[in-house]
DNA sequence: GGATATTAGTTGTTTTTGTAACTAACAAGG
DNA sequence: CCTTGTTAGTTACAAAAACAACTAATATCC
């Protein structure tokens, strides 16, 4: 016979992370993408400013381990939309901090609250403490901090 | 003051589930990338056709719910590197049947290796319950079934 | 002060993906 | 049979991502 496999691809969890952000992200994308024409690195830049307030691209980048070109455009797109106003820092004027305007505030809002629902309606499918196990290791996993 | 924000992105599962998923790829991924020139879905469809065994695009298409238009061009892909034949099904010659030449094999046997290796790494981290409960949630939410 | 290196951000070019339209083989109903 | 519908897979074209090269401002060090 042959020499079978112990391994499941199935297991493999670089692949079920994978599936799983994909599958998890569908159901939100359709808010921003078809509400507001979004594309996914423009609601994590919304999302960053609205969540964490006023800050610069090289923040927004380093934090959410998003490259520079890929901010560079979706702050295009954002100011287009007149969602983000950008203020060059006269002490350092290379950079510049990017904030929502009211518009782009109340995007902000609708779609949080979105996000809200969505992430109690995944959480219903599991305990309590399940979610919070989960929580911990992705972050670990992602190399976010706490 | 603000009406602030009890909400945190850093907690929100799709974004969490795609850091994560980002970031574990990474490690994986020069492996098949610097040392077999493969692209993400075309390690999958090895994958697949290693993990198990011979079967058609549509398949593996709906295994691993990739967009036959993405299948069919990472099949094209292993076809040139040899490492995929293409055999017609008589029986309906719509359809082939895909399965790993000997050098695919390798391939295969030499990423699982890597793969595995590289699982076990991450699940270091962690406690073997934390492990389970991880694998049965991702498993869940990706929508593959036990 | 001035050459050199760094940093913030942008732009251009190439890959890769997504979407839609296509071909070829089969299936079913009349 | 022969129209109509469906399915497996491919191809063509548009959208988005990756990567590299660029500009402009600042920092460093002699």
């Amino acid at each position: 016979m042959d020499e079978k496999d112990d391994f499941a691809l199935q297991d493999f969890l670089p692949y079920l992370l994978n599936r799983a952000a994909e599958e998890s992200s569908l159901g939100f994308q359709k808010h921003y993408k078809n509400r507001y024409g979004m594309l996914r690195t423009e609601w994590r830049v919304l999302f960053h400013l609205g969540n964490y307030g006023q800050m610069t691209a090289k923040e927004i980048g380093s934090r959410a381990k998003i490259h520079k070109t890929k901010i560079s455009r979706a702050v295009a797109k954002l100011t287009e939309k007149r969602f983000v106003t950008r203020t060059r820092d006269e002490s350092d004027r290379r950079s510049e901090h990017l904030a929502l305007t009211p518009a782009g505030e109340a995007a902000y809002k609708d779609l949080r609250e979105h996000a809200l629902e969505f992430d109690t309606q995944i959480c219903a499918r599991f305990t309590t403490g399940e979610v919070a196990i989960l929580r911990y290791m992705l972050r670990n996993l992602a190399g976010i901090e706490p």
